[in-house]
DNA sequence: CTTGATACG
DNA sequence: CGTAGCAAG
């Protein structure tokens, strides 16, 4: 079965490996380009440019991996190669879909150098949801979940407090087919987060970072028309992600940095998305606005494949 | 999907595909040795002796294939070949695993030449069970079940009427972990199909194929002592086996045909029982005593992968 | 289309 | 270990 999964990873996701090849997804992207002055990333190896040897800062990656095991099934898939070509300092997932049981197990082998990690599972659905932050920094504490007991049985939310600010790791819940949990989507989960941010606020700048389920724009979606009743992309969840989150002072990073990047995060496995670049911006960092200044770049890794989602980054001056 | 499954399937199967190469599980088999006057098929190519030219007779092949869709699905898997090589008359098939609304594409493709096909699945449990006979002749009559409602919903039984005979393919019931079902396989099953059984041989011979899920004797199966209480090969079992359908007439012609020889149809897929030839002879023809001087040879096809179970075939003197 | 849990073998 | 249906995305 290893070898069977690695194989079709090699067949079907061709092109979307580990050798950095850039592939499909980027040729489309309009990404402003290079000039003088110009801060973001290189499209061609979408990576960002180097942060000055003397500036102190840290560097986060975001994965929603969708299901852990699954990727570290695959052949084409290192996570110590990821950790070495894009020498983050924190790891988020989301959609890790392990159970408590399993967890143990995958921590210790998954990176070595990052010592620290907090992870979290759905107690109510098994194999469900499921977050984890990895860290190579020891963090001043550990939070699961926000506290409130509607909100916490799914693992969704792993804070972590470092000197300078909160680390939030997110996978807010889908709307679902139907729409048929976007009440709970907007009226609950949205609303006690965009709350508990700003009560972290009060003592430390915040960083969230995660699968919002919620393309921002229509620029942040491939077919906006055809997609104002799907889940992510409806304007209630929209408008919260822009009362919640962007309205109460978080700024959406890649966006400030990268204002015309047609730039996607997510492309459904289900019409070979990722093949012709029908995707979706749903994995972000917003920070809060005080250090919104202190991004280097916020960037997206579309060429890194394993997962219906590519990681994003983050780069932050301390 | 297909490409994965089939890769797959020649990596982990290996060896038992359709170049008949003659792999492990025969090597241990003690079949008596071809002497003078030997009726049973070659230990070599496992293959029964030719029938004179002049002797007219019918080829049948019985095999459970664990899901026919995910067969069709191998690249080491033609029907077509199996056909071409094994030149049966009549094909039975067990453990389907269809659904009804799936069985029309599947029977329009499955077998050129074969075009009388009878098709029974789960209506209870979907994409469970399920039979089906394909014959080059066209029978007098079909009979889908044994007309006993308790026992006709999952689509374990499928009786064609030909000239001289009865055939029936049948996918006795496994009696399960920790034998919750061997009451019913027991008490109700085994009895009814008893019956029906010598019902039908009031007008003619019957033949019975299929997965009857019963190792009768020790011989019949890797590890008698370790399975005295596992599913197949209980004393409840073999004890029905032998009061339902030996006792009341039918024969085991494999076991006729060849006292001695250890040789299995089924391995499990838990512990490479394959490769280690842990295995079970669950798959049977039985035919009326009147007519088991008729058959000409019962093998078992142990090279032919893509199912835990190998076929096994009849050839009967008609 | 893909993951994972579950039933069944 | 493997097939299949199911929930979920």
């Amino acid at each position: 079965t290893r070898v069977e999964k690695k194989l079709s990873s090699r067949i079907t996701k061709a092109g979307v490996t580990e050798n950095l090849s850039v592939d499909e997804p980027w040729t489309v992207l309009t990404h402003k380009k290079p000039q003088k002055g110009w801060t973001g990333y290189d499209p061609k190896t979408m990576r960002p440019p180097p942060v000055a040897a003397d500036t102190p800062h840290m560097k986060f990656l975001s994965w929603n991996v969708n299901g852990l095991r699954a990727l570290l099934k695959l052949e084409s898939f290192s996570a110590l190669q990821l950790a070495q070509r894009e020498d983050f300092d924190v790891l988020c997932l989301q959609e890790t879909k392990l159970q408590e049981k399993d967890v143990n197990a995958i921590r210790e082998t998954l990176l070595q150098g990052y010592d620290n990690s907090y992870w979290t599972c759905s107690v109510s659905k098994l194999g469900y949801s499921g977050t984890a932050i990895i860290s190579r920094i020891k963090p001043l504490s550990v939070r699961y979940g926000m506290g409130i007991s509607d909100h916490d049985s799914e693992g969704r939310l792993v804070t972590l407090e470092f000197d300078n600010f909160y680390l939030l790791n997110c996978y807010v819940p889908n709307s679902g087919d139907g729409l048929r949990r976007l009440p709970y989507r907007i009226g609950e989960w949205d609303t006690s987060l965009g709350n508990y941010m700003k009560d972290l606020e009060q003592s430390k700048p915040v960083i969230l970072t995660g699968d919002l389920n919620c393309a921002h724009e229509e620029i942040d979606i491939f077919n906006p028309a055809g997609n104002k009743r799907s889940a992510g992309f409806t304007d209630e969840e929209r408008k919260s992600f822009e009362t919640n989150f962007l309205g109460r002072g978080f700024v959406d990073t890649f966006r400030k940095q990268h204002p015309n990047a047609v730039a996607y995060s997510y492309w459904g496995y289900r019409h070979g998305g990722r093949r012709t670049n029908k995707g979706w911006r749903l994995d972000y960092f917003l920070v809060s606005e005080s250090i919104s200044d202190k991004v280097h770049d916020a960037y997206i890794l579309p060429d890194v494949g394993g997962s219906d989602h590519s990681p994003v980054g983050l780069i932050l001056k301390l």
